[in-house]
DNA sequence: CAATAATTTCAATAAAAAATGAAGTCCGGA
DNA sequence: TCCGGACTTCATTTTTTATTGAAATTATTG
């Protein structure tokens, strides 16, 4: 093993930047709209304009944020290729790059919220046809209606979604 | 005024019907995607089905709700242009019809929400801006060049959004 | 204009979501 | 294989958000 380097405190828990605090309160607000929690969108912006990899450890102490919410909030980050994990030569930590590519969090919302609630949807949508069935025939009519523009609206939404991937990415 | 109709116990608190129950909870799952509570997806997907008018005591006891959710939802939904109150001649009560055109949630959304987180982010990339002028030329240049990425994507995006709105509307 | 129904508001409460941190697991190296 | 740091998990706590319902406000009508 190599000399231990002692203790040092090297910048751990050290003040965050203008700059950092600008990054990481937009991507608070950013992420929030897609539903994420504000430790995500702090440990994403903080990542986003770290000019070098940063362990765990650190990412908590310059956020004062707990282990827990450091490594689930990674985890989660990991998971939707926002950010990298890359290996740093005599650290045996992990050590996080965040990929500057976006559009990461627009496909993860669509692929992993907006798609099943749509398909969700169309079940429901199938179940409230069969419904209609046994109703007065105006009543049939006025909610076959209603059930034709829903649809309608689905489709419209599905269709448009491959579109706005290929435009968003890249 | 003509006669009291006694208590007229109507169909107040009648039970949800397979239909309504499908079409609230389709509601209450997709506008929970833009942020919006749990009592505003219900009264909205009762109005939905809804073959007449309801006044909020109608919708308060059909969705077992109180008092202050449903006049804050229906608020909220009029607010947006979801709802529309409707007179009912003989009746003191207002009435609510749902609007069909669903694309009234997206374009609120990008409206309240979109819109205004993306005019912070652009400040706050000018902030950014801002302070990577006094940085190492090294740091200067790596960081101009995030920011830059930051500034395309949002640019992209504000491209992109009349361009979706024309597509949901009509 | 008094009486009362309809609705809004908002402080208090309940419910849901996120953060914490201790206990447990998983390595990698000696 | 044993040790110790790095990380993960998850029951508990905190924080945030939504709901409740009583009081205040605003009609409506007789």
């Amino acid at each position: 093993m190599l000399e231990k380097p002692i203790t040092l405190p090297e910048e751990a828990g050290k003040e965050l930047s203008e700059l950092e605090i600008e990054a990481i309160q937009m991507f608070i607000n950013f992420l929030k709209l897609i539903g994420l929690p504000k430790s995500v969108g702090e440990i994403y912006g903080l990542l986003f304009v770290a000019p070098k990899p940063l362990a765990m450890d650190e990412v908590m102490s310059r956020l004062n944020i707990s282990l827990g919410a450091a490594s689930q909030g990674l985890k989660l980050l990991r998971g939707v290729g926002a950010v990298k994990a890359t290996y740093v030569p005599g650290d045996r930590r992990d050590h996080y790059v965040a990929d500057l590519e976006l559009s990461r969090f627009a496909t993860a919302f669509i692929k992993e919220e907006l798609h099943p609630r749509m398909e969700r949807a169309l079940e429901r949508i199938r179940r409230m046809e069969q419904l209609s069935a046994d109703m007065t025939p105006e009543q049939r009519k006025a909610t076959m209606m209603k059930i034709e523009r829903l649809k309608h609206w689905l489709e419209k939404g599905n269709k448009m979604l491959p579109w706005i991937l290929k435009f968003l990415v890249r």
